[in-house]
DNA sequence: CTGTTAGCGCTTTCAG
DNA sequence: CTGAAAGCGCTAACAG
């Protein structure tokens, strides 16, 4: 009861003209007469005639397809990525082929080579592999660009400006009166969380160069807060400020504070890295990342790419954007 | 400087064989002399060889992708459904293909006819397509299963078990003692929302026969839920449970009940449903989606007609899971 | 076990 | 403006 849908040669048959025609007709060439393409296309309609995009991408060596290689979907972060990622690359006529890559570096290449064929380029979030692995696992002659890779050597790359974010924070604490952060990192290793424990030092040096770079370690989880500020209050630190390397460790201070019976906005600030949802629910003051962008970003690059564009093949930064809450009422001002 | 990779006839020159022997060789056929496979093996290692997964589809007629044509990614609803099926996907050796249909039906249909010949089935989220209009849309000959869809009609479809969920809700909280329950219903023409508050109506019935169904309307946001108890409070109406049709009404409700004195779970009780980030966050009792596996059977159940497996074609529900937290305190035992 | 030969469905020279 | 024919890269009979 399924007869095999109509291909090009039964629209040629029904509409008695070549198949050449037919595909002329159906692209939009010019070099058709008016009739014929009518003709045509009254045939496509009455036989139900979609174009099998397999067929036409193998014939012009295009498919029109981008693939994302991706850890997994999971939490705010990636979905939000693949959402700008979606977006863009549907306003410029591509599609999105997902596949999602575990930790392992040899499933990885794997899951980049399964796409030979299937896609034009392809956008790698590999925030475990290096850019030799990466190098050796992408398949030749396939345009990439990364995201948040540690290091995209001589590929196209998209990351979140920690740097920025974190001289956002330490200004805007220091602005409104706080003399002693304490920066509570995120897990070692960790491409963000090193960044921004960096760059924590670096803001201090910039805005308060006159006070100690004080940092606890932590693990971007809530109870990574608990714990830094559990170990902060027992050995009797001063501090009027905590600079968490991201919300949940963030929330995690606050209520440790709390519950400790600190003043928790009045005398300790606190503010975060990521603006998730809870965060504003909260009144977080924090950082808000614009994945979504950094995801559109990223196709649009590649797009450019395979249209031609001579990309740079350099990191680009997206630039986050400070969020202030209630979490940092000022005090400069009585 | 990029010489176009090599392709199976270059294996095969390489390695002196046919390219027949060749694709016999990497894919596993057994017949193939050992030390053929082996020449040949080494020759596509030599030559950085990898297949060309479009090539192959059309040859086979079969791309092992699977096409997915949804809203728009926002917010944690749909994330939590591709995630599922970006699992199963890949587990079972398939790909993902994601496009974004914008509410136009015209646009919707040309989603999916754009997807023939690149993918070997379907799965549409259309909360706003009816069946008849899908039927259109739908290329002829592609099975598809239709995720959160009004009425499958003739297809296979996937939804979550309002009633199921509303229903453990109502024995949940009549059981801790509640006796006058009124219902936030969602917005009118929604089909979660029409669901839950007919189930809500069917509940009630079951569990509490004497008591009237009270509902007021609601449209899925914070705000709706403060609205909602704002009337209810101004009617000086009598309620000690309200059954909000999902969370972020129930935390409306929630903050609007206690701003305006009365005693929160206390002197009514609070349900959701969702459970999104928040509610745990807050204690919000409700109920949990299982999104993730929603979208997981939805590729099983296609990739599995794919394979040959008969499938019925009919409306499989997922059965929401009941999570008790602190705004349904027990009221029966002192 | 291996090679030859048709295609898969579409685009694209190359001649008319 | 139109048709015939040669592929795109791979698989699958069909003969050896």
């Amino acid at each position: 009861m399924k007869g095999r849908s109509a291909t090009i040669r039964d629209v040629a048959r029904h509409a008695a003209v070549s198949v050449a025609s037919v595909s002329r007709a159906l692209n939009g060439l010019n070099s058709v007469h008016p009739e014929t393409r009518a003709r045509v296309v009254a045939s496509a309609k009455t036989l139900g005639y979609v174009p099998h995009a397999g067929a036409r991408s193998l014939s012009m060596a295009r498919t029109h397809a981008i693939g994302v290689v991706l850890p997994d979907l999971h939490g705010e972060f990636f979905s939000e990525i693949v959402r700008g990622m979606d977006r863009e690359t549907g306003a410029r006529g591509y599609h999105l082929l997902l596949s999602n890559m575990h930790a392992d570096a040899e499933l990885a290449a794997q899951a980049m080579r399964s796409m030979r064929g299937r896609v034009d380029g392809l956008i790698v979030m590999a925030p475990q592999l290096d850019a030799t692995g990466l190098d050796e696992a992408l398949p030749p002659g396939v345009p990439a660009v990364l995201v948040n890779a540690r290091d995209p050597g001589g590929h196209a790359g998209m990351r979140i400006d920690n740097a920025a974010g974190i001289d956002a924070l330490v200004a805007h604490l220091v602005g409104s009166g706080r003399r002693d952060l304490v920066h509570i990192a995120g897990p070692a290793g960790n491409i963000d969380g090193d960044e921004r424990r960096a760059s924590f030092a670096a803001a201090m040096a910039r805005h308060a160069p006159d006070r100690p770079v004080r940092i606890v370690a932590g693990n971007f989880r809530e109870e990574g807060g608990q714990q830094a500020v559990a170990a902060l209050l027992r050995e009797d630190a001063a501090f009027d400020a905590i600079v968490a390397a991201n919300d949940m460790m963030a929330l995690g201070a606050l209520t440790a504070l709390r519950t400790a019976g600190v003043d928790a906005p009045g005398a300790v600030a606190v503010t975060g890295f990521d603006d998730i949802p809870l965060a504003r629910y909260l009144g977080l003051t924090t950082v808000r990342l614009h994945l979504a962008e950094m995801g559109a970003r990223a196709v649009a690059r590649l797009v450019d790419t395979l249209e031609g564009a001579e990309d740079a093949r350099t990191l680009e930064l997206v630039t986050p954007e400070l969020v202030v809450r209630t979490t940092t009422p000022d005090r400069t001002s009585p």
